[in-house]
DNA sequence: AATTTAATTGACGTGAACGTAAAGATAAGA
DNA sequence: TCTTATCTTTACGTTCACGTCAATTAAATT
């Protein structure tokens, strides 16, 4: 149970301190556990991959972090879920709550990235096809 | 010739004067045209798509205006080459640079666009086996 | 136990990308 | 020509997403 600090974490995730606190304190990231005031975070690694995610979202979204927060605000919620899970659920009613809810939050991310990659994709065709007229009209000068 | 002003031209893009006027202003559009100080800024229509096409890769690439500036540099230049281009360009050497040269600009667009497509893509991956094994999971609560 | 290193809270600072308000000037329409 | 809508420049304001002190405190190291 490796306990990771503050500055492990941002290291591992690719980013700071100030960015994992200024999380914490809008919300988006859950406070890293119980802790008296003034005593260390502590973080495990599987926070430094839900870090990682975010960042990824967020930059690959493009999404302010008040939507980011709206769109995961599930992902937070999770770490209490997976504490749950593994705490052993007995209830099957239960256990298919949280594996739906859980689906129903990556389908809510499986859209916009889907979105997004079609935004990519008519770009990246549109400026093929410019490429193409220009190549054409290059191999027009070019003498036979 | 339909003279578009600045209200115009922002609407048509889907942006704000205030905008137009910044891009202006830092460089990354070139001033609408000769004109005294104190008249209306004058534009064409070919100018609403070149801003919409900054504002799409701003948007899509997620890049400050400073390296989107560096970026499309070419674009305003553009203008420029395009001018004198429908002048009517005889010399063909001069013909074959202006195109090596937008090929240029269209290429490095590419490759950040492909770059970034590449990153949607592997997320939208990831997402779609999280949702298989929540998925998997699910199924495997079902009564048979 | 002493020292060094990293973290804590609190508060103010900062750069990017515009928004907004003021005081006019210009252009389009009646 | 008069009015009205839209534009001009200048300049200060604002929001987001952190950066950067400063004064302490907590942990880790020796």
């Amino acid at each position: 149970m490796t306990e990771l600090r503050i500055g492990d974490v941002a290291r591992l995730a690719g980013t700071t301190p100030r960015t994992i606190r200024y999380y914490e304190e809008i919300g988006l990231l859950p406070p890293s556990a119980v802790r008296e005031r003034g005593a260390h975070r502590t973080y495990a690694e599987e926070d430094v991959e839900r870090l990682a995610d975010l960042l990824r979202l967020k930059d690959l979204l493009g999404l302010p972090l008040e939507e980011l927060k709206q769109l995961v605000e599930a992902e937070d919620a999770r770490a209490g879920l997976r504490r749950e899970w593994e705490g052993g659920v007995e209830d099957p009613v239960r256990q298919r709550q949280i594996l739906e809810e859980s689906r129903g939050h990556i389908d809510r991310q499986l859209s916009l990235v889907r979105r997004r990659r079609d935004e990519i994709s008519k770009l990246e065709e549109e400026l093929l096809s410019k490429r193409k007229r220009v190549q054409s009209r290059l191999r027009e000068l070019s003498p036979a």
